[in-house]
This record gives structure tokens, sequence and C-alpha cells, in this order.
DNA sequence: TTATAATATTATGATATTCTAATATAAAAT
DNA sequence: ATTTTATATTAGAATATCATAATATTATAA
């Protein structure tokens, strides 16, 4: 049982707070996906996709693999993950 | 496994991404306290404490219970009491 | 080597957050 | 009844977030 780093922990969360970036989350961690496959899911624009998968990346949530002309992201973050499990687990009251 | 209500959740998270929040919650879990207790705890003015605490009970993780002059919150989310426990026990990597 | 496709960056306006300072409310004590 | 204690609310300034629009970059294809 170790000390909550509350400053650490909590920039997670800011990255976490955004409904489109959580949905990103949970859809990059079902399909491994590139850029364009996550603007097609999400239904929101280029620019905004980007822009939110860049402050996953700097969250140290998520990491971009280039592959030519894509890229891809996956999700890298332990305690992201098991907080997706959770939620998939337990009912949200 | 249930699907995950993406803005439900994000507001959670967004309770929870500022430090001292999430430390409100975790002191609160383990000393359920008064706002002074909380001012002193944590070492922020009383004003702004009992904004934090006003934010934790909109998003529906805390609620207040009057005690004479003395308001004692407590923690009443299931998503956030397991995600502090997986904070304690996982090194947020 | 130019054109295209995929992604990133920047600027900007609108809105939201968070702090401090000041004031208000409500219960208990005097 | 007035004062004190505990808490809540409000106003305002500084900063942060987020969407859109426009432009830049970079790798491959033609």
């Amino acid at each position: 049982m170790s000390k909550i780093d509350y400053i650490k922990t909590s920039e997670i969360f800011k990255a976490l707070s955004n409904p489109i970036r959580l949905q990103m989350v949970d859809f990059l961690l079902d399909d491994e996906c590139c850029v364009t496959d996550v603007v097609n899911e999400l239904g929101i624009s280029q620019s905004a996709s980007s822009q939110h998968l860049s402050i996953l990346k700097n969250s140290g949530i998520v990491y971009p693999e280039k592959h030519g002309t894509r890229t891809c992201y996956k999700v890298n973050n332990k305690l992201t993950e098991e907080i997706i499990t959770l939620l998939k687990k337990i009912n949200n009251d």
C-alpha cells in the first residue's frame, strides 16, 4: 500500500476527464488504431482528434508508433487500463 | 461487462482531476471530517475548501451531514472508492 | 519531383476553472 | 438578543480548456 501521488494522479484524471478522450482510450484498448480510425469511430475533426491524442500522449497514457504515413496509438498506462476494466465491471452509480 | 457512460464517467474524473480534491477524498475516506479538519489537514483556505467540497458534492462523490454548526462530508461513490483502493495498490507508473 | 494522404501545429474565440477577498447564513454560546 | 463559530456564497481576475479554421510537415505514390 503506497502513498498516493496526488499531483501525478490528478494529471491522469485530468487527461481522462473529457468524454472524447475517455472514449478514445476505450477504443484504442480494443482496436489499436491510427488517427483516421479514431476520427471515423468518434466522429470528430482530424485536428481535434490529433490534439486529444496529444494530450493523452503527454500525460503518458498512450504512445505513438509510426508506420509510414500513419501513426498508431497504443495505451501504455497500467492505472488507466485497470480503471477502464473497473469501469466495465461496475455500474457507475 | 457494461458499456461505459463516457460523459458521466468523465465528470467523475473531472472532479478528481485536481490534486487538492483527490487528497480531500483520500482524507475523507480515512477520517470522516468536517470542513475545518479538511482546511487544517490540507492547509488551504476555508473558501477554497468549501468550494472544492461543493464540486465533489455536485459530482456525487461526497455528501454532507450537518451536525449543529459543523458539516461532516462522507464519500459516497463506489467507483471513487475503488479507484482510491486501486491507487494505493499499484504504483502509478 | 510533384501530388496526395495522414497527421501535427498554430491562432483564436468562447467557455470553464481556480484562487483570493469579501460578504452572507445558520446554529450554538453567552 | 448579541456574539461567536462553522460553513457557504459571490465577485472578479488570472489562467486553462476546447472547438474550429487554417497552415505546416512528412512519407509515400504517381
